[in-house]
DNA sequence: TCACTATAATAGTATTACTATTGCACCATA
DNA sequence: TATGGTGCAATAGTAATACTATTATAGTGA
C-alpha cells in the first residue's frame, strides 16, 4: 500500500528536490546519520560533504542551510507518521482505537521502512526527539509558518484532535491536548535517557510510556 | 521577605559571578534585552559587548560561551520561580491549592520583582519560552547535567511532583506529569503566538491555559 | 613608593556559514 | 559526427562568528 509512495515535503525547505537525484538521496541518508551522531550545532555542511564524499557547495544546491535541511527532514517525518497512523487505523472504526494507535506510534521507535531506502526511520526517530522543537523555537518561525514550513505537523495535530473531539465532541481543548501529547511523548523519552529525574519512565520502556500518556488523554477528554 | 536574596545560580555555568561586579550585573541586564530581542541563534558576545559598551573579551571571562550563559539565565529563572512557589504558598495548607498556584504562575507572564533590578524578569520569561528547551536539547547534555547544569529544573519537578503525590499518594508517573506540565505551559504560549493551529488557547489569554492545564492535571491524578 | 592582584581592553586566530565563478557531462539539433 | 546549449557539481574564495593570547590599567597592602 505504501510502495511508490513519496511525500510533497515542503516545497520551500529545499532548492531542488533531493529524492530526484542520487546525490541528493544520500545527502538525506547521510545528514541523518551525521545530525543523530553529532547533533544541530555541530553538524555543518562541510562535515557532511565529507561524509558523503561530495562538496560543500553542492549541499548548498540543495538547502540553503542546515536550518532549511532540518525543515525538511522533520517535515519528512511528520508526513510519514502521519501516513502511518492512517494506514495503521484504515480498517476500524473505533475514535479511541485510532488515538490509542497515534500515541503508541507517537511512544515507539520507528521500524525501519523499506519503502524508502534513503531514509533510516530509527534514527530519523531520534533526530526528531532531540532536534524536532529547534524547527520552530527559532525568530523566524513567523515567516516560516507563512512559507508553509509546519503545515505537516499542523496537518498531524488536527488528526489527533479530530479522534479526540470523535471521543468528546465536547472537550474544549482538543488542538492543546493534541500538540501536548505529540510533545510530551517525545519530551518524556528525552528525559528517561538524559534527565530520568524529571520523568518516571525508565529508558526504551516505551510501554510505560504509552501508559502515562493514554491515561493522561483519557482521563482528561473522559 | 525575598529581600537580601541571591540564587545560588549553577557554579558550573559562569566562570565568575557576575551579580557581584557592576559589569556582570549589566551583562545579565543586557543579555535578556538582547536575548529577548533577536534570539539565541543570532546572539552573538560582539553584539552584547557592544549593547553594553564593554568587549567581547570581557564577556568571556564571565561566560565561556552563549550556551553557558542561556544555562546560567534559566537556572536563575528555575531558583525565583520556586522560590516564588515556595513564597505564595507559605501559608496555605491545602496540596491542591499549591498545585493550583504553581500552575498559575508557570502560565502566565511574569510580575517585575523589584529585588533582582538588573532581571527584567517579563522578558526573562518570554526567553524561557522561545529558548528554554535549548539548554538541554544538545549533544553533550549528559556532561552538562553531571555538572549540576540542570539541578534547578529538577528541584522545581520534585516540589511540583510532591504536590501531586500530596493529592495522590497512589499516582505513578508524579514525575513525568510534573515535567508535562512545566513543558506545556511554556509550549502553549509559544504556539498561541506563532502557531495557533497547534493551540487552542489565544494569545495573551493566560486564564484559558491555566483552566486547559489546571484540568489535564486535575482529571489525570484524579 | 613599590610590587602584587584583579580586572578589562587590544588584537589577534581558527572555524563556520555562505557565495561567485569555473569546469564538465549530457543532449538535442545541424 | 560536429556544435551549441543546458544543468549540474567542484573550485576557490569572502564575511562573519567563536574563541584566545597578550597587554594595559586600576586598586591594595607592605
Amino acid at each position: 500500500m505504501l510502495s511508490n509512495v513519496t511525500f510533497k515535503v515542503s516545497q520551500s525547505a529545499c532548492l531542488k528536490d533531493p529524492t530526484e537525484s542520487d546525490l541528493g538521496k544520500r545527502m538525506l541518508s547521510e545528514s541523518i546519520n551525521l545530525l543523530d551522531e553529532i547533533g544541530l550545532e555541530q553538524f555543518t555542511f562541510k562535515k557532511l560533504a565529507l561524509a558523503m564524499g561530495s562538496t560543500e557547495a553542492s549541499v548548498y544546491r540543495y538547502f540553503e542551510n542546515k536550518h532549511k535541511l532540518l525543515v525538511y527532514l522533520v517535515n519528512w517525518y511528520w508526513c510519514w507518521l502521519q501516513n502511518r497512523i492512517l494506514i495503521t487505523t484504515y480498517n476500524h472504526s473505533s475514535a479511541f482505537f485510532k488515538l490509542e494507535t497515534a500515541i503508541a506510534l507517537l511512544a515507539s521507535p520507528i521500524r525501519q521502512d523499506d519503502n524508502f531506502e534513503f531514509i533510516d526511520e530509527k534514527k530519523l526517530y531520534n533526530i526528531i526527539i532531540s532536534e524536532g522543537a529547534k524547527v520552530y523555537l527559532v525568530k523566524d518561525v513567523d515567516a516560516e509558518n507563512n512559507e508553509g514550513a509546519f503545515l505537516a505537523y499542523k496537518g498531524l495535530c488536527s488528526l489527533i484532535s479530530k479522534l479526540i473531539l470523535n471521543i468528546n465532541p465536547k472537550y474544549k481543548h482538543s488542538h492543546s491536548l493534541a500538540s501536548t501529547i505529540i510533545e510530551t511523548c517525545h519530551n518524556q523519552i528525552f528525559f528517561s535517557e538524559h534527565l530520568p529525574r524529571l520523568t518516571d519512565v525508565s529508558e526504551d520502556d516505551h510501554e510505560s510510556l504509552k501508559e502515562f500518556v493514554l491515561h493522561l488523554t483519557a482521563s482528561t477528554i473522559q
